[in-house]
Parts: structure tokens; sequence; C-alpha cells
DNA sequence: CTCCAACTACGATGTCACATCGTAGCGACC
DNA sequence: GGTCGCTACGATGTGACATCGTAGTTGGAG
């Protein structure tokens, strides 16, 4: 029955080829990085919670578990506040948003064709505004 | 068909907001998929187990798999070549990138911010070749 | 015609990350 | 001193992937 040990699975993140890749976000991750970029600050998973249940019932220690793994994947900071620890994001949602770019346009091969095909898929203000950037970062 | 249903479990992937969201792949996905890029054309089942078999020793029904798996997830093509299916992908490597990044980007809520931020984390030649594009591009 | 190799279609396992809680323990308070 | 908000751990369920095995099909070499 079947032959076990291939090589093990090298599984881990998983990516195209990735080097170095920032984590991956499930869905309830996500949204709890949502939640904390929209609020600013330092939260509380008492916050968090709030935060998140007007739209989905979520238990207490459930979003404790993913502030941790957050944490740990190093996408939050936490510090003490009173006797609970506060969470907020180590980078901004957009600073997240273009380190995420990165890695898909570091993995490219041939990077000069994929920022042609990407600038050619941008919606105009997009571009207008990519060169408005480009001439002050001259 | 080839789509799997919505939310139901509430897995999918993981933008916080994604609306149309490509496919994430696995990591011997990834691996098939530069198999098939690097090769160009249209390949067999044989052919990509043997792209694959000097790195790694992977069973044709495993290559047959992830194949299936990538047409169903619409990355692949496929039509009958002898009595085999001969697969290639959809889109280039590079157009794949770029559809990446448009994704990522199209979900930041300030996107001229997250362009900003975008260019300052690129490498000068890239800046640089950016800019050549943007020219042209008028 | 017969047999074989290459294919396809299905289905069974194993593993892992994530989602989701429950429970135990602890310090601050009313 | 009991309650409340927290943290630390661990258990369970699910889905996507990775990985094969088996059965059935078919074109072509003998």
């Amino acid at each position: 029955m079947a032959r076990r040990d291939p090589d093990k699975g090298g599984r881990a993140s998983v990516g195209s080829s990735d080097p170095s890749t920032l984590p991956k976000l499930g869905a309830l991750e996500a949204r709890v990085m949502e939640a904390l970029w929209g609020r600013g600050g330092w939260s509380t998973p008492g916050e968090v919670v709030e935060m998140l249940n007007p739209e989905r019932d979520v238990a207490y220690t459930t979003v404790m578990t993913i502030l941790v793994r957050l944490w740990r994947k190093g996408l939050l900071e936490r510090r003490k506040d009173g006797r609970a620890y506060a969470y907020h994001p180590v980078q901004s949602r957009e600073e997240w948003t273009a380190h995420r770019m990165s890695e898909v346009l570091a993995i490219a091969d041939n990077r000069a064709e994929a920022l042609s095909r990407f600038v050619d898929s941008m919606e105009p203000s997009d571009v207008n505004q990519l060169r408005r950037l480009l001439r002050i970062t001259r």
C-alpha cells in the first residue's frame, strides 16, 4: 500500500518559487487585520471582538488565537496594556499591499515584461498616479 | 464548470474583500506551472513528468492530478493530442505575475498610497523601467 | 488478433494551515 | 470572595494540497 516516504512535504507557505515569502493570511486573519487597520492605534482582544461581532459572531478565544497567530507571524506588535496585551499592525495597510506587490514582482523571471503587463492592465487613473509619483521620485 | 462554490465554509483564499481572486497555487502546482512556462507550447503529462523528475521523483498520476486541478482552476488549457491531453498555460508567466499584482493592488482601499509605497520599495532599475514604460504608454 | 505502454478517470490517504472553541488559571475589583 | 476580562493550551473540524493505486481505454508493435 503506497510507498510512504517521498521526501516529506517541504510544504510551508507556498507561493510559486518563494524566496522570502511573507505570511499568507486566512479569511479570519485578514478580517482581523482589516479591523486593526481600520481602527488605528493599539487594540485589545476585547476591542477586536467588538469590532468583529456586529457582522459575525466569533468567540473571544478564537480572536485571541488569531491575534497571537498574527503576532507570531510578525504582522502585529503587542505590548502590555493593563493586564491585557494590546496589538497593532507593524505595517500600514498600504505598506502591506506594497510589500505583497513587491513579493509577486520579485519572483518573476522577467521583471521588465511583468511590469509592462502590469501597467497595461492598470486603470488609467492609477497609471496617472504612477506617472505623478515617478516625476517626484526622480 | 471549474468554479468552486462561493463561500460555504468560509475558507476561500485570503483577500479581505476579494472580488475576483485568482486561484492560489500549492507548491507542486507552482512547480508544474514553472515547467510549462519554461517549456512553451503544449505538453503532455508524460513530458511534464520528465521535466519534473530530474529534481524530484513524482508519480505519473500525481502529475496528472495536478494538471487536471490546474486545468479546472482555469490556469491551463488542454486539447487532445493523440490519445493524451496536452496542456499549456492560458497566461504567460509575466501576465500571471501582472495579474497577481493587480489583484493585490485592487483590494487596497487607498491605491494611490499603496502605489507610492510600492514605488518606494522598488529597485532603482525597476523604477527606471517603469519610467520608460510610462513614457511610451502615453 | 494479442499484448503493452501511455493515458484518463476515480478514489483513498496523509499532512498542514486555519477556524473555532473549551477549560484552566490569574489578577483586579465591587 | 466571587465575577470579569485576560492569557495560555490544547482539542476538534474542515478544506486544499500532495501523492498514489487501481481500473479501464486505446493505438500500435508483433
